[in-house]
Parts: C-alpha cells; sequence; structure tokens
DNA sequence: GGGATATACTTAACATGTTAAGTGAATGCG
DNA sequence: CGCATTCACTTAACATGTTAAGTATATCCC
C-alpha cells in the first residue's frame, strides 16, 4: 500500500497545522478559537447571516455553529433576532464588542499570514490556491458515497 | 481585511475536507474514524513503533493517540508491550485482527485514491503535493510563536 | 383547512483536537 | 547513593467534528 505519510490527505493535513500553528497563539491570547474566529470574520464582511448561511460561509456543521453561536452570544461577541418572516430562520451578527475585539486580533493576524506570503511567495501562493480550489472542483459531486447511484 | 473565504487555511480545509469525504463512508461501515485507519495504516508499514514515533508518523497529538490506542487495543486491532530496557516506553503493534481489517478495507481504499488521481490528473496531484510539502517547509522553525525570540 | 412533508435549526452522544496537569520510570549529577 | 530533572506517556477538561434524533415553524397539496 501507498506510504500513507505520503499521501494526499497526510499532506493537506500537516500543510494546514503547519499554517494554523502561526496564528493560533495570537487568537488564544484573545480566548478565541480558530472556529470562533472564523465565525467573526464572517459575520465582520457582512451585515447579518442566517445561521444555515453562516455554516456554509465559515465552513462549519451545524451542531459546532450551533455551540459556538451559543458561546460567543454568551460573550456578547454576537447577537442574534428571529426573522420576522419565518420565525425558524435567525439573523446572526456581530456585535459592537465583537468588532472591538476583531479590531484588536486583525492587525497580528494580518502580519502573519503577510509572513507566510513572504516566506513561501506570493505568486506561489496564488499558484498553490488555484489547485487546491481545482481539486476541489474535481471532487464536488463525487458526493459522500450515498447519493446517486447507490450500488446496493 | 482579506476575503477569509479565500484564505490559505480556508482553502486547505475544504480541500482536505473534499478529499476525506470520499473516504469517511468506507471506512465507517467497518467502524473506523480517519484517524484510527491512519494508525493501522502506520503500523502495518512497520514491526512495531513507539507511541511518540507513531504520533509522529500519524500526526495525532499524544492524548488522541493515547485515548485511540487504548479503543483499538479493546477492539483487539493493536497489541501494546512495554519495553524491556525502558519501562517508560511501550512498543504499539498491529494484530492479526488489525491486518484482516485493514485487507478489507484497503482496496476500496486504494480505488477511491485511483479515482481522485485520475479526476485531478496524476501529474496536478504529484505538483500540488509538491507545493504542500515547500510550504510546510517554509514555515518549520516559524515555530508557534513562544519559543526563541519571544518579545515580552 | 388540515395533515403530511420539508425546512431551520438545536440537542444528544461519542470521537478527536488542544492545552495543562498528573504519574511513573529513567538520567544527571553533586 | 540520593535527589532534582527529564522523559514517555496518560488523564483531565473543555471545544469542535460528526452523525442521528429532536423541535418548532413553514409549506404542499388534497
Amino acid at each position: 500500500m501507498r506510504d500513507f505519510s505520503r499521501s494526499l490527505p497526510m499532506s493537506l493535513l500537516r500543510a494546514r497545522e503547519a499554517v494554523m500553528r502561526q496564528f493560533r497563539p495570537k487568537l488564544r491570547e484573545q480566548g478565541l478559537t480558530e472556529q470562533q474566529w472564523r465565525i467573526l470574520r464572517a459575520l465582520a464582511a457582512i451585515e447579518a447571516a442566517e445561521v444555515t448561511e453562516l455554516a456554509r460561509t465559515a465552513f462549519l456543521l451545524g451542531p459546532s455553529l450551533s455551540r459556538i453561536l451559543r458561546d460567543l452570544e454568551a460573550r456578547n461577541l454576537i447577537e442574534r433576532k428571529t426573522a420576522k418572516a419565518d420565525q425558524r430562520r435567525s439573523m446572526v451578527s456581530i456585535s459592537k464588542e465583537g468588532v472591538k475585539l476583531m479590531a484588536s486580533v486583525a492587525p497580528s493576524s494580518e502580519a502573519i499570514y503577510a509572513e507566510i506570503t513572504r516566506r513561501f511567495g506570493a505568486r506561489k501562493l496564488a499558484e498553490l490556491q488555484e489547485m487546491l480550489g481545482e481539486l476541489e472542483q474535481s471532487l464536488a459531486g463525487l458526493g459522500a458515497g450515498d447519493e446517486a447511484s447507490a450500488e446496493e
């Protein structure tokens, strides 16, 4: 069998970990996890979003997001209100405190990203992202193996 | 701030998820998680390994590995014995049952990997892996921000 | 209108990720 | 030798990943 440590999943995992390791300490100083930071960033870019939309944007599964939103709300970093038209949906937005917190972390975050870009090379970084996007596209629709054309 | 959904960490995360989504269903059929599968594969390639060595190979943190080994041992998929020379160390190896289980999953796993390779392109896959390795190298030694040259 | 279905979450249960603390066995060294 | 330190794990505690089940509201459609 292939040497699994050279497999694509492991390469992706190690690369991502090498990158995230740069960011985690600064986030941790502010008591934020990587996922919480993703949510705040996603919310900062828009007025408000539904939970499902936010899950798609921040690439989190519903249950994880539910828990994280509960916690972020308790910390007053986000706000929620149920939509008027459809009581099932709730609109989530970042709070003033949330914006302040983001402002305190964003500079470090940007600096780290810049350093990573400098080390790896801006052009190569763009190429890598392009390839990653293509990989994702190649596998889109190949699904989880339990939809169309099931064999049993 | 950058559109975070186009950031390198998100690109890596989405790409890896797109890949892993192909494998998880088959593993699940055998009651294996992705991490358990990594450990079995790592062990299958060698006679025996110390826990620390296995952690490095399977890219798992010690505490995760401790729990997983406990569970795999309970399922008789692996075996452990403490080293004679150093009672702190324990040597882990795959069991006969473990080998059998691997044999039952490996063909599907290989087929899925082949399909991914076919879709994305073998050459591009090699290039991608090369770039991922370089990225990892670029960031090696840039550490977690709390070793040499701490600023405070 | 109203019951079946679908939708938008939330909860539950179990596995792993992550950091800190604990445990027992080796090592360093005065 | 003996005691402090280091080492190789393991446990603990809390957050997220993942799948299944639950809940409340909307929508379909006869």
